[in-house]
DNA sequence: TTACTGACCTTTT
DNA sequence: AAAAAGGCCAGTA
């Protein structure tokens, strides 16, 4: 049986939203979470297509190796400087250390 | 209904 | 370390 879709969305949503500030979550951690593991596609979607609809802080997540995912000159420059605006650190590969970073729900 | 797509993930080369 | 392969999900044509 499959999940409805507005269920699996809504939850998506209300989890991105959860992120603090100064943190990030990965794709497919916020599909766990969600209650699908293998869902990280569809948050990419939803990302896609309701981040600014939803008001959702789409810049906190990155992919699983603490990479920004946007292309150069797709929105990649944005969310990173963004994310330093929040204090979030990039070493010299460009990565975001997840130990630290990374969004940990109580 | 099938085929293709996307801001992905994990395992295996 | 880096790249390829296979998997997974829902929306759109």
């Amino acid at each position: 049986m499959r999940m409805s879709r507005s269920i699996l969305n809504d939850r998506i949503i209300k989890i991105i939203r959860q992120v603090p500030e100064g943190r990030v979550a990965t794709y497919g951690q916020i599909a766990v979470y969600a209650g699908n593991r293998g869902a990280a596609r569809q948050v990419s979607w939803v990302l896609h297509s309701s981040s600014d609809k939803e008001n959702l802080p789409w810049h906190r997540i990155v992919n699983s190796s603490g990479r920004i995912s946007l292309k150069p000159q797709r929105g990649y420059e944005l969310q990173k400087s963004l994310l330093q605006a929040e204090g979030v650190f990039f070493d010299e590969d460009d990565r975001i250390d997840l130990e630290k970073y990374g969004w940990n729900p109580l």
